[in-house]
DNA sequence: TCCAACAATGTAAGTGCTTTCATATAATTT
DNA sequence: AAATTATATGAAAGCACTTACATTGTTGGA
């Protein structure tokens, strides 16, 4: 026994209205009286009506689904972007897609297989460096793309500038007057184009402008795992040489050097200072004084600027630098 | 630069031939000439185009999606069980859909229609009580959810015991020997169902059990909103008769309690316990005791059983609660 | 050489659904 | 009660394709 399917002109006859009401219950139910939906519900039901995508997504002018390409949920600096996106996208009728890539070779494939041309409208990149393929292939296929943290030729990105983050650090901390100085930064840091690592040279290159060094070993890399960082902490201040103050270059990281500090007792700010980055909720929480980098704005821009380009595609590509402010707190003296 | 997509129509203008060609070098290459198709190929090339229903064919047989239903995302543990969802939906070829639903009555309509005409292969569920109606629709429509924090009748769900957090709270606390104490909790615990609430009559009724009396001016609620938490934590502590310990019904309360220690000076736990409740990454970083609650083990194992039953519908719906912990660190003595 | 058979393409009628526009009815305001 | 404004609906024009049918030009065998 052949079952054609349903259409919504079957649904209509059964319900005795036009088709064009049945549409609506499905996609603007709002504008519909509550008996006529009720009897368009019950008429789907018994049909076992369901909607064919392939003529929904023809008919409609665009898919109402906008992809954020992230890297696995670790970073707290994501949430932060996370939340100011959603915020921007509720608001609108577009969903969001989380689309997570593990191995940045993945993305090229994914892209490629049209998985996602036709199904998304366009695409925010959190925090992602890709491979040239995936960029060349993105502007070939036309997708709306905004990146957030590495911009790219030819898109519209939201980012900050790394060095100067870590030359306002620098001057903020000579300004305190502390004279002695340990970075500690993750392990991607030694790639040169990444945020980390713009980071501490910038810290570095204005501290020796003021005449200060920095040995090499008072640069301390550690994984993106809360342990390790500790140990690593635990190592700079164990020397008799300690240091007066440790930039952090995450909030995070911060995080660490707190925890061995009190595991080691010494005092914050009064033995010892600390100064992270990125302005994440945590640093409100414990007081952490941070370099604050908008994350969440950073989150709610991009899907702003996207959301316009989607609205006016010729719309000129613009490369925004969010300011960077610090925020003193307990940390420092 | 073209802005609008191109279509078949598109291609066939490009390389001077008619739309039915076209289409035809994409589903039945074999009729058509050979030189005509290298026109065809070429012209497909340069305009970068992307047959739609093709590319939304192949997407459904490859990929499925899975909706998760919160609330705005601001909470802590949503976070946190947010990312034990994506860790296990990363693994497959199902993508997830955020939907931030902000009114409870508005998702009634919200499924049928996004259901029917997204097509949602199953639901998750969190930290939400549905409307009655909502969840026979669910029924109704036989769209498979687990729910989390919620458990809801005929639905597999993820949860805790929250009256039992409540007495495990207590029993530490009394076998800690605290003689006095207060609570600070939500504004939602007013709600008899809330896992706030319940958390607080859980440790009320194990407290008067055990012969303490918890005055209800020892109550205090609080928004979801950190200032204002502090500052209810300024009026407990600022009265005569002190609470030894305070139980935070949430990790973030406790934040807010600690700061408020902080600022009246106020040693942790010398002359103040705290105990806060999630186990989320805050309270490790801080140093919070707290109970753990497995948040993002639930987004995991929610996650896994949804595949499951969507793969085996027939499998049976399961209930489980996740094992509360105390987590001993440093903000009891 | 003529005609059947075929190959290559165009024309146009669907496909199931969305959406704009117009209309009829109902609810407010005056 | 008339005039204005909302609300609920239908008619019909798309949308991006597919496909049945028609047309033209070739070919090959008698």
């Amino acid at each position: 026994m052949l079952k054609k399917d349903s259409t919504i002109y079957d649904v209509a006859k059964s319900a005795g209205i036009s088709i064009a009401t049945v549409s609506r219950v499905l996609n603007n139910p709002d504008i519909v009286s509550t008996s006529t939906k009720e009897k368009v519900y019950k008429s789907m039901e018994t049909l076992g009506f369901t909607p064919k995508a392939e003529a929904r997504d023809r008919a409609k002018r665009h898919i109402g689904r906008i992809g954020v390409i992230n890297p696995h949920l670790t970073f707290p600096s994501f949430i932060h972007r996370l939340k100011g996106i959603t915020t921007i996208i509720d608001g609108t009728s577009f969903e969001l897609s989380m689309i997570t890539i593990n191995n940045k070779d993945d993305i090229d494939q994914y892209l490629k297989s049209k998985e996602l041309t036709h199904r998304l409208d366009g695409i925010i990149v959190l925090s992602m460096k890709l491979n040239r393929s995936t960029i060349d292939l993105l502007k070939k296929l036309r997708i709306k793309t905004v990146f957030i943290e590495f911009g790219e030729e030819g898109f519209s990105s939201i980012s900050i500038d790394n060095i100067k983050g870590g030359e306002i650090v620098a001057d903020f901390l000579i300004q305190k007057s502390y004279n002695s100085f340990a970075v500690l930064t993750h392990n991607d840091a030694t790639d040169d184009e990444f945020p980390n690592s713009m980071r501490v040279k910038g810290f570095c290159n204005r501290l020796s402008q003021n005449g200060y060094q920095l040995d090499d070993n008072n640069i301390l890399y550690s994984s993106n795992n809360l342990k390790d960082a500790i140990s690593k902490s635990i190592d700079i201040l164990s020397k008799k040489d300690r240091p007066e103050v440790i930039f952090a270059t995450t909030d995070l990281l911060a995080v660490a050097v707190i925890k061995a500090a009190k595991r080691l007792n010494i005092k914050i700010p009064e033995e010892l200072g600390i100064i992270g980055f990125d302005g994440t909720t945590t640093s409100e929480y414990m007081d952490i004084t941070t370099v604050d980098q908008s994350l969440e704005i950073s989150g709610k821009m991009a899907a702003e600027l996207l959301l316009k380009k989607l609205k006016k595609p010729e719309l000129a590509t613009q490369t925004t630098f969010l300011p960077l402010k610090i925020v003193e707190r307990d940390t420092t003296r």
